[in-house]
DNA sequence: GGCGTAACATGAGTCATCCTCAGGTTAGCG
DNA sequence: CGCTAACCTGAGGATGACTCATGTTACGCC
């Protein structure tokens, strides 16, 4: 009980000072990025290999060959190896989706609903470790304790900061000053609704169980019908 | 890697002769009933004080007061502990729905959800332990591996075993055979995205955000608006 | 009572894993 | 060539899950 408490204490301090949380070191040569980049990919490989729940920090430094004590120079610790992972993933998910939108901008809930999901169902297809990207939170490493939370932003969940960004995305919603907080919060509970039916998706069919899918694009644009102004 | 894989084949062979999965003995006098609900109280304690990741297996011995080799008497593993206690969590919540329902019997998908809602949040604010129970097949402990499962029903996940005790409770949706089937699915989706909406507002605030749990409900309700035959 | 047997109980010890840190290596510079 | 600072390394400390040899109880049988 002690022991997470004042490691997560450790990892906030020695964060603090403006740096992504829970990164130690930023690369800044180009030996230590590819270094960086390395161990990245080869956690991906890994938790598609092993599960969350295999995964050894040491089987990552090996496989990327590294020695161990690199590893936890650019990351404080297991947790916030893997958010990096999930925070590559999110920032790839997030540049597909604008530039698909940029592509075929889309004119109503259905399209953006469409876009969002198959983007993201085809990414957890192709994207090796992508499983691991969670809207909410993070909720599979932080354990209850929001003091474990590793976040996207300062200060926010990972799905209001993507609530926010997919806000941008979609400015033929209803928009009066009053509705804005309300639909921010719409679309939190549309990311976390979301990302829980796909991941139960891809729970029972390992590519993507389609009538799971197909549910889900209903169940997003039922709920955010009511914000929608044709 | 080998080690997870060998454990999880070690907990099903041994609770394979009709057991409930990863459970060792089935406490047979009152001496070890007793305890066996003892160290599950405890366990839902620990979890409410230092989360999930801070349990320690020693730690819930220790304050039920019976030694470690005990717990592992009753329990394979770690997992297995935070499951039962999520399926006699379950439980209470599935046969207080029953008569609340027995009490008011609802009249339409309003009524369903508000209700089972309600429920859910009440349970969430005064059961220890009420955290970790989770319509999706446990998603929190068995990290990404189908093989690390604990199943509720045997060879069913959670939230299928949820979607038909529900159903039962709903006699008022349109059931032509043909949709059945469809119902089932719909049920499926609305147990895991109203998990994933609730974890949201329990996490965004500790006794449950009711702007949240208020949206939870839109969400549902829409979704399932369209089985319903008034 | 004495004895055999089987079920149950115990906690010191084994092992895997996370993470640290003292000491080594390299790079840059005068 | 010497000095400094940054970077790198992996053996080892610490922790915690889980085991298993040994001890204890229960119970019947002679």
């Amino acid at each position: 009980m002690e022991t997470t408490t004042e490691r997560a204490e450790n990892t906030e301090s020695a964060a603090g000072a403006g740096g992504a949380p829970g990164l130690r070191r930023r690369p800044m040569q180009r030996r230590s990025a590819e270094r960086y980049e390395r161990i990245l990919n080869v956690c991906a490989e890994l938790l598609d290999e092993v599960g969350f729940a295999g995964l050894t920090t040491t089987a990552v430094a090996k496989r990327a060959e590294v020695p161990i004590g690199t590893v936890y120079q650019f990351f404080a610790d297991k947790s916030a190896l893997v958010h990096a992972l999930a925070t590559r993933n999110l920032q790839t998910y997030l540049d597909r989706l604008a530039y698909r939108f940029g592509q075929t901008p889309p004119g109503s809930v259905e399209d953006v609903v469409t876009i969002a999901i198959d983007e993201f169902v085809d990414m957890r297809r192709t994207q090796p470790g992508f499983g691991v990207l969670d809207f909410g939170a993070g909720s599979k490493w932080s354990e209850a304790d929001p003091r474990d939370l590793y976040l996207l932003d300062e200060s926010v969940e990972n799905n209001t900061a993507v609530a926010r960004r997919m806000r941008l995305l979609t400015p033929f919603l209803a928009s009066s000053d009053a509705e804005e907080a309300q639909i921010e919060l719409a679309l939190r509970v549309t990311m976390e609704a979301a990302d829980a039916v796909l991941q139960m998706a891809f729970r029972s069919d390992p590519s993507g169980d389609p009538a799971l899918i197909e549910e889900c694009k209903r169940l997003l644009v039922a709920y955010l019908g009511r914000y929608y102004v044709g």
